[in-house]
Parts: C-alpha cells; sequence; structure tokens
DNA sequence: GTACTTTAGGCAAACCTTTGCCTGAGCCTT
DNA sequence: AAGGCTCAGGCAAAGGTTTGCCTAAAGTAC
C-alpha cells in the first residue's frame, strides 16, 4: 500500500534547491498511491455531485491523501479543462499616484474577495498598445477586462467594464462620475464665495474624462451666469502623469495676464503642480487665488494648504467594477447593450479655496 | 479543401454578441483545414528545427490559413505542456501611492519587455496572506516571484527576488538601498546646516526597511556626534499607507516638548504628514524646523515647501528586480545562496531644509 | 426469481499545444 | 543492389484536470 512515493518531500513548497525538489504532485500520483482512478479523486476533492456515490471512508482516505502529498490543483490545467482562467486583466494608464491607483486599490478588494486573480497592465495611453493588450489578454484566457480610465474603441468577444470611458461600446458596462453634478458643486462652491473670473485647466486630450468634465463645467456655468473666457482655459499637455502638467498649464494661464481669483483644475495632482506655480508667482493661495482640485486623492488632505476637491468615491467604483465584471463572467449575454453605472461626487472643502480678494473673509463659506 | 470552416469569422475578437460567436481557432482547426497534422503546424509557426525539413511552399500554406482563421495558441496550453507560463507574482504591501508604486513602475517596464505578464498581490501587511499568496502563485504556475517591501518568511521552490527584505533567505537575491550611505548623506546635510537637536521617525515595525534604516542612522549620528535623544525618536504606527502615521509621530514628538530643529521621517510620506502637524503647531518649514524625508516619491517636488529628501533610484531598483528575476528563471541552480544588490541614494535638495533658527540663512547649505 | 435501483467507482475523451521518435519515399553512393 | 541520407511530415505521449457515460456488483422490491 505503500508502495511508492510515500516518503513524500515537500521540498518544491519550502525552500532549499535540493537535487531531489520534486514537482508538484498530481491526482495521478495520488490516484495510483491510493488505486484509484483520478476521476474519483478529483470528484471528491471537488465536491462534485457524482462524488455523493463515494463511500465516506473512502473520500476519507482521499483527503488524507491529499493532505499527505500536498496536493495542490494544477490552476493552468483546470483552466483549460474548465474553460475559464479565474483571471481578468486590467489595463490602466500607468502605475502611479493619483486616479488609477485608487480605483485599482478597490478594484483589487473586490476581486480577490470573488477568487479571481487580475494581470495589471500600463498602455502609457499608446493606443496600439491598448488593442494589442486586450488581445493578449484574451490569448491568456481572461474571463473578463476592466480598463480603468482607457480608451477603448474596440473591445473583445469578453466581459468587460470601463470605469471613466467615453466610448460607449456595445456590451460593455461604464462606471462613470456624474459630471454634471460634479461641476455644480465645484461651480456652486466658488460662486458661492463670490468668485466670478475662474480659471480652468482641462484635462489631458487622451483622458477619458476631460470631454464630459469640460461639457458639465460649461453647462454649469453657464447656468450660474459666470463667464468663460478662453484666455482663462488651459489645457494638460504631454503624458507625464505627474503634476508638471498642471505647473506648466498654470504657468500658462499667468502668462495670458488676465487676472482670475480662483482656478478649478481637472484633477487633484494637476491642482497641485500649479499651486506650486502660483507660488513661484508670488499669488497666496487661498488668499489671493482659490485652487480647486478634482478627485480627492490621498495626499489632497494633506497639501498646504489642504486642497479642497470635488471627491470622486475611487475606491468605492472599483469595487464596482469588480462587481460587475464578475456579474458578466457569471451570467453571459444578459449584458444588453451598454450600460451606465453612475456615482455621485461629493464636495470637500479644505483650505485652498477663499472668498476672492477683496470681499469679507468668511473663510469655508 | 474548403470543406469547413472556411467561412470564419472573427466576432469572438471583435465584438459583437452573435449567438454563432465561435471559440478561437485551435490547431486541429487549421490541421483539418490543411490536412496536416497538428505537429507540422505548431512546428512551423514556432520556427522550431524540425521544420526545417518542411517546404517552404507548405509552410507558408501554414502561415496563411493561420492569418485566416487568425490563429493565437492557447496559452495555457502551451504553459502546461512547455512547464513555464511566462508570468511572475508581484507581492506589495498595497497600491497606493509612494515607494511600491514606483518600484512596480519600473518593474513593469522590465516584464514587459521580457514577454512576461504579472499577478499583482497586495497583502496589507498580513502575515498569513504573504504566506498563502506565495502559495496561490505557485499554484497558479508563476516562474517566479518579485515581493517589493515584503517581509518572507520562507519561500518556495521558485525563483525569488525581493527589494528590501530584511530576511536573507536563501537562494534569494535581494535588492536594497545602501542604508549606510543613505544615513551619513542625510545626517551629513543637517550637521553641514547646523542642527545639532534632530528628531526623528521610525517606519512601522513591519515595514522592511525600518530596522536597517534605524541601525544605519544611529551609526552615522555616532560619527557625526549628534546626541541621539530616545524622546526624539517617534515611530509610525497603524497600518494605513497614507500621510496619517507622520502626522500623529510628529505630534507626539511635538508633545514630548523637547526642542529640536529637525526632523528626519521614515519616508516623504510620512514627512509630508508630518510637516501638516508643523504647521498646525504653529512651526514654519523650514525656518523653525526642517524636514527630511526619504524616497523622493513623484509629489515630493511640489509639495509646499518641495521635500529635501534622500533620493531611492525606485524605478531603476524596480527593473534590476525584472532583470534579476528573468535571469533567475533563464539560469535555474545557478543562484547561490543568497545575493545583495546594493543601489545607492542621493541627496535632493529642496525646500525644506534650512539652517536651524538662529543661525545665519545661507539657505541650500 | 426477476427487475430495478443504488453503490462504487472506472474509462476515455476533451481542453490545446509541444516534442521525441518514427516511417515511407525518393535519391545517391559504392 | 544494398546501405545510407534527406525529405516531408505523422503518431502518440505528455502536461493535469474534468466530466459524460459506463459497468459490475450488491441490495431491494415484488
Amino acid at each position: 500500500m505503500l508502495a511508492l512515493g510515500c516518503v513524500w518531500d515537500n521540498s518544491w513548497v519550502s525552500g532549499a534547491n535540493k537535487p531531489g525538489a520534486r514537482r508538484p504532485a498530481s491526482l495521478q500520483v495520488i490516484a495510483d498511491h491510493l488505486g484509484l482512478s483520478t476521476a474519483a479523486i478529483s470528484r471528491v476533492l471537488n465536491g462534485a455531485p457524482a462524488a455523493r456515490s463515494i463511500p465516506k471512508a473512502t473520500q476519507e482516505r482521499i483527503f488524507a491523501a491529499a493532505k499527505h502529498f500536498n496536493y495542490r490543483p494544477n490552476v493552468l490545467a483546470r483552466s483549460l479543462r474548465r474553460g475559464h482562467s479565474m483571471t481578468i486583466g486590467v489595463l490602466v494608464p500607468e502605475v502611479s499616484e493619483g486616479y488609477a491607483t485608487l480605483v485599482l486599490s478597490g478594484l483589487e478588494q473586490g476581486l480577490l474577495q470573488g477568487g479571481y486573480f487580475y494581470f495589471l497592465i500600463s498602455h502609457h495611453h499608446r493606443c496600439e498598445l491598448i488593442e494589442s493588450s486586450q488581445t493578449m489578454l484574451a490569448e491568456r484566457s481572461v474571463d473578463g477586462i476592466v480598463a480603468i480610465d482607457t480608451p477603448l474603441t474596440k473591445h473583445l468577444h469578453l466581459p468587460t467594464i470601463t470605469v471613466s470611458c467615453p466610448n460607449e461600446l456595445e456590451g460593455v458596462t461604464n462606471i462613470v462620475i456624474n459630471h454634471r453634478r460634479a461641476a455644480e458643486l465645484a461651480l456652486g462652491h466658488l460662486a458661492g464665495l463670490g468668485h466670478q473670473r475662474i480659471a480652468f485647466i482641462k484635462g489631458q486630450s487622451f483622458s477619458s474624462d476631460s470631454e464630459p468634465r469640460w461639457q458639465a463645467i460649461r453647462h454649469a456655468t453657464a447656468r450660474a451666469k459666470i463667464k468663460l473666457d478662453p484666455k482663462l482655459v488651459a489645457q494638460l499637455e504631454g503624458e507625464a502623469p505627474g503634476h508638471e502638467p498642471g505647473y506648466f498649464a498654470a504657468q500658462a494661464l499667468l502668462a495670458s495676464d488676465v487676472p482670475f481669483t480662483a482656478l478649478f483644475a481637472f484633477n487633484d495632482v494637476s491642482a497641485i503642480g500649479a499651486i506650486r506655480a502660483l507660488h513661484e508667482a508670488g499669488l497666496r493661495v487661498p488668499q489671493d487665488v482659490s485652487v480647486l482640485g478634482f478627485d480627492d486623492v490621498q495626499s489632497a488632505a494633506f497639501q498646504n494648504p489642504g486642497l479642497t476637491t470635488v471627491r470622486q468615491p475611487l475606491r468605492t467604483m472599483g469595487m464596482l467594477a469588480a462587481e460587475s465584471v464578475m456579474r458578466h463572467i457569471a451570467s453571459p449575454g444578459e449584458h444588453g447593450r451598454s450600460k451606465q453605472l453612475m456615482v455621485d461626487p461629493e464636495l470637500v472643502v479644505r483650505e485652498s479655496t477663499a472668498p476672492p480678494p477683496g470681499r469679507k473673509q468668511t473663510r469655508y463659506g
């Protein structure tokens, strides 16, 4: 009975590079050892309904042997057979501070709870990389794809969820912020403080949220009867993910020589860059210029001054994406044409906004 | 010849959820179509040496058919057969701003160049998760593991690289910063400015770099004849990855009522938190207190004031990790007992350090 | 005694690719 | 004419798991 393989060592699992290092035990090894077939082992270990007919005693022998051999099913083989890999592909512009990172952390939490692993790919805004990444992920048999802040132009025959994707693709669910509401919160706050001359920094053209957010701002300024001076609109340029684009955008605004008392930046990261440019120009925030960010990234609260911002529930959006993609995978075909999941922003007032100079100083107005 | 499957549609690759959506073509499909064996197709498509004996004309028929059917090898099946998956597992404490993110971006670049994909797992400092993650990665047949800022206590029989891991494990290569040099740079800078009473914020106990960095600081203070007052040593507490721990640590230092003119924080993120606490206590940085960070994360330069910091070449360390792990995979067995790859820090002087109050103001000293 | 059901599993295909070894035909050499 | 070589691929195993279908024995009902 203990004929072969019984002096199993688990060196493969705990370290040392002995020459005798064995490969992990397969079902076959256990089957041989117990004198059963791999089918029986598999069924019992998986609690398959067909294992019903196998007596308790045998089942226990099987479990014992599995433990003894430290059996781990080979996920590759299982995926191949079952036709799903419990893996999803995640596309982000890049791994860096800010937006994508926060969404990712929510996403990860949701996925791990569901037993999914994920491949992470940064496309650095290169369109051809976005397309080829999707193909490569499909080749690796992912069960679904989540694209964060990534302009998909087509998608494979795979459950796909986007977070802030401008293109409505058939069959993909898109998770977006309520841009209208966000713009109203922001402009309402600034107008309420008394600002009339407001400068804006638009997002990079490749950034998914840029256009809809800008539309919403135009709408909100019109409603609030705030003039929108084209000279007070700058745009983030360049692919660098950090604070520099915001810094340069603010410099451009200052160079236009049109006075403004408030600045609404595309996101927190650019707002922080902008604040630095303002400081260097000798302007104080918020006494001379109020600055309003967007996103509420982790460091926003710890800026000096603390950044007033329109908060996106980024972690929540990530978790929502995880749930959605797993639901799509579980019930294929049910996902209709294209769906929007809209989440609401929230205004977080900190120290970077105040009434314009010359007004009475009721901060936190 | 065009008997079957010739009206191939590629709906699976480009979208619409037609009922006729077909699964991707396997070698068998092409083989049947051409009247050849899968073996021949495989060899030709892979440019195997055995394909030498297959005439040009046939090879071209094969390539044409592969293109026509939009053939993509099934990576799962290939990995199963070949015994390697071109995938590595990456362990990080969490996806958030700062250290791990930067290393990760270098790592990713290196891996993608080598054709590797990676699974990303955050363990949130939970030891049992670190262990089980390694096992789960092994189950998924990763070819190697890179652990960033993660205290591994054991490792599988898999090529493993750590970035800043305190435990020297047999057979794993560890990439570390030169702590000695870092401490000397930092203390040298502060001492050079004239600081004598320096406060310190130690890293969380679970953070891999905490202990070696602290040892190096003790060594450097001794050499520079700077007193190390235990009351001027705080420690980051709690698992929250953000700025708060630094904020509270600085508050603790202030509460001790022992005066200090400079503060050396464990990292930039905590330095930023600390600066906020100092500001709230009415102290100006750097006029009243100089603050020195560590890492040089992206936002360090855009803080107000710009953060003086000890720069770690984090992206480089990530790329180094990628190279190392790929080399280990390529030549198994050659990796000896345990190896250190040490990289050098660099001092980046910005605005958060200055001579102590009462000294002449030669900033950027 | 017969028919039916349950028990206890086995067989082999399927998932798809890769690879070691083989064959049969044609050609060349000596 | 026998042996050897190249050409043009084929066969089948291997990698590990899952699953539809099957069987053989035992038990139960009538």
